[in-house]
DNA sequence: AATGAATGAGGGTTCATTCAT
DNA sequence: GATGAATGAACCCTCATTCAT
C-alpha cells in the first residue's frame, strides 16, 4: 500500500539529518497543540523554518512524515526495554514482567498527546501493525534470554501465542492512553498487565472458573 | 469534543428511518469497496439516490455520518452476543467464553474493510472507548448470570480487571482485523481468546513460570 | 429591479396579517441577536413558529420579506414625526425643527441594531432612497404649514433643495448609528442638526467665510 | 469586529503587487458589468487570470478583497482633494468649496457601479465610518491652511460640527450615487453642496426663516 | 391554507504538490 | 540544494425555493 522507505534521500549528511529532525519536531508540535487536522505540509514547514520545497525534497508525501516519525519512535521504544531488560537480568519472571509492563506504559502512556496522534496516524494509514513490533521484538529477546543453554525449562511460546500476548497488551495500553483512562499511572492498571503478561507467558491451560 | 447527538433531527416520521438508512449503506459501501479517502459526502448522497441537501438534514456534518454508524454497529454486536449467551446459557464457563469470543470474532473479524474504517472513525473522534461498550455490558451479563442466587461461587470482577479484560480483548481482535492478520479465522486465535477470556473471568493469581 | 409589491397574496384576513406580523417579528429578532448572515429564510420560519411554505406563500422570496418590513418601518416614522408636528404646532421654526430632528433621532437613532441592519439591507437592495423618503413627506408637511394662507412669508424650498437637505439629515444620522458614534443622544449633535435643519429650510445665500 | 488588515501577506516582491491590482481590477470589472452577486472568488481568480490558490494567497477570504479595494480607494480620493486644493491654493472660501466639493462628486458620483458596490462592501462590514475618513481629512487640511499664521480669521471648527458637516455632505452624494439620482451631474446639487460646505464652515448661527 | 422533506446549484476555502528561479 | 509562489482539484456545506401531501 505504502512506500516502505518513507524517505526521499537518505540523511548522509549532517545536514540532511538535521532537516528531518526539524520536521519531526515541527510534526510533534503541531500534533501535540494543535489537532490533526492542523497537521498540514505548509504549517509543519512553515514551523520547522524551512520551505515547502525543501521538505518536499526530504518527504515524498504528507503521509511519509508520519510514518517516518512513528518507526522511529517505536524503534526506541523497544530500544529502551530491550536496554532495560538486559540492565536489570533477572531470573524471576514477575521482575521481568513488571520490567517490561512499566517500560511499556512509560513508552506509550505518556500522556503526550503527540504520541496518541501519531499512533492514530500509523491506523489511518493501516501500519497499525507496526505498533505491536516493539513488543514482539521485546519477548523475542525474552524468549531467547530463557531458552539460554543451562536453563531447566525453556519456554516454548507459540507464534499465535506471542501474537495475542503482544496485541492483548498494547490493546489495553492503547486504550487506556487514548480514552485518557483514569486508571492511567495507577498501580492496580501495572498490575494487571504484569499478571496478564506472565500468564501469556506461562502459557498455562486456563483453569476452570469452578475450579 | 464532539456531539454526543449525531444526528440533526429524530426520525419522527418513517420517511426518515428510511434515508438514515440508505445514508448507512451507502456509506457502507463505499468504505468496503473504495478507500477512506473515497468516503465524502457527495459521493454518499449520490449512493444512496438522495441529494446532499437531504443528507444534511439528517447528518450535521460528515463525520456525524460515521459516528452514528458505528454506535449502531456496535450496538447489533453487543445485542447479538448477549442474546448469543441468553439462548445458550450454560453453567460452563469455557463454553460461554466460546459462545462470547466467537459472536465477537464474527462481528468485528468480518473482514469487512468497512467495519474497519468504522473503527478508525470511532477512534479518529475520540470515542475510541465506544469500542469496549458492548464487551462491558457482555461481561456485566454474564457476571449477573454466573451471580444468580443458587450458584456456589459468584464471580468477583474488579472494575480494572474488568477493563483490563474487554480492552486486551478487542485489542487482539482490533489488531487483527487492522492488520489483516492471517490469524483471523483460524481456530488458534479462537482458542487462544477463550483462554484468554477464561483467564481474565476467573482472576486467578498467575503461577510462576517455572514453577 | 425589485418587484415593486413584496407581498405575494394581501391580507386581507386577520389571519394573514397575523403570519406577515409573526415573519417581521421573527425577522426583526434574527437581525437583532445574530448577523444578518444569520438572516434566512428557514431560520425565519422557524422562529415565526410557521413552515417554510407558509413563509413563502406570503413572501415570493427572501428580499422580500426585508422590503416589505423597511417599508411599513419608515412609514411608522414618517406618521410619527408629522403626528408630532401636527400636535405642537407652531409657528416658531426652531421649535419645529427641534420636534423633527428628536423624532427622527429617536426614530433612527434608537442604537436598535435590527433597524440598523434593515438599513443595509434597503441599502443593499437598491431601494436606500426609500430610506430619505419620510423626510421628504414631512418636509412637505411643514411647507405646506408654512404656506397656509394668512401667513406673511411662506416657504419656497426647490426640490433640489428639498432632496438635498433630506439627505443631509439622513446621512449624519444613519452615520451615526452605523458607526455607533459616540455622539449619538448628545445634545450637542440634536443642536447641530437643528441648525442644519433650519438652515437648509431658510435657504438664505451662504455668506461668506470672512464675513 | 473585522480584521485590520485584510491582506495575507505582505507584497514584498514586485510580483505581489501585481497580484493584488490584478485582483483589484477583476473585482472592479465584475461589480462594474455584473451584480454584486455575481462576485465570487472563483469569478474573481478566473478574470484576474490567476488561480483561486493563488488569490487567497493574497486575501484571508472574500470579502478581505472588497475592504482593502474600498481602503485603497478611499484613500486615493482624499489624496486626490487634497492635491487639488494645495494644487489650487485660494484664498477665496467659496473656491475652495467648489474644488472640495467637485473632486468628492467627481470621486464618488462616478456613476460607477463598481464605487457603489464598494461602498456597500464597507457599509456591510462595518466600516461605514470610513467612508467620511476623506472628508475630515480634507477639512483639516483646510482648516490647517485656513489657520495659518498672517490669516484674519481663523477657522474653529468644532469635532462635532466636523462630524455633522463630513457625513452631511458624504450623506448627499452616497444617496445620489445610491439612488442613481437624476441630480447627479447637475449644476443645481453642486451649487447646494457647495452652500452646505461654506454654511458648515462658516458654522454660523443660523437665522430665523422668517427673520 | 399549511406543511416540511427534498432539492441541488453554487460558493468559499484548503492544502498537497510542483517547478521555475 | 533551497525556495516559495502558483496551482487547481476536491470537498464540505448552505439555503433559497419547490411541491407533493
Amino acid at each position: 500500500m505504502e512506500a516502505i522507505d518513507p524517505y526521499r534521500k537518505k540523511p548522509k549528511q549532517t545536514r540532511s539529518g538535521e532537516t528531518i529532525e526539524v520536521v519531526f519536531e515541527a510534526t510533534a508540535r503541531i500534533l501535540q497543540t494543535q489537532s490533526f487536522s492542523e497537521f498540514n505540509t505548509n504549517a509543519v514547514a512553515k514551523l520547522a523554518g524551512i520551505s515547502i520545497g525543501t521538505l518536499y525534497q526530504y518527504f515524498p508525501n504528507k503521509n511519509a512524515i508520519l510514518v517516518a516519525m512513528a518507526r522511529r519512535e517505536l524503534d526506541k521504544v523497544s530500544q529502551k526495554i530491550i536496554h532495560s531488560i538486559t540492565a536489570e537480568y533477572t531470573a524471576d519472571p514477575s521482575m521481568l514482567a513488571q520490567v517490561v509492563v512499566r517500560a511499556l506504559l512509560k513508552a506509550f502512556g505518556g500522556r503526550q498527546l503527540a504520541r496518541k496522534v501519531l499512533i492514530e496516524a500509523l491506523i489511518a494509514n493501516g501500519l497499525s501493525d507496526e505498533l505491536s513490533k516493539p513488543i514482539e521484538r521485546v519477548v523475542q529477546v525474552i524468549v531467547d534470554q530463557q531458552s539460554q543453554p543451562g536453563r531447566e525449562q525453556s519456554i516454548n511460546l507459540s507464534p499465535i501465542s506471542l501474537y495475542v500476548m503482544s496485541r492483548a497488551l498494547i490493546g489495553v495500553i492503547r486504550s487506556a492512553v487514548m480514552e485518557q483512562s483514569s486508571y492511567l499511572g495507577t498501580e492496580g492498571l501495572e498490575e494487571e498487565l504484569v499478571r496478564l503478561f506472565l500468564y501469556c507467558m506461562n502459557h498455562v491451560k486456563s483453569p476452570d472458573i469452578n475450579g
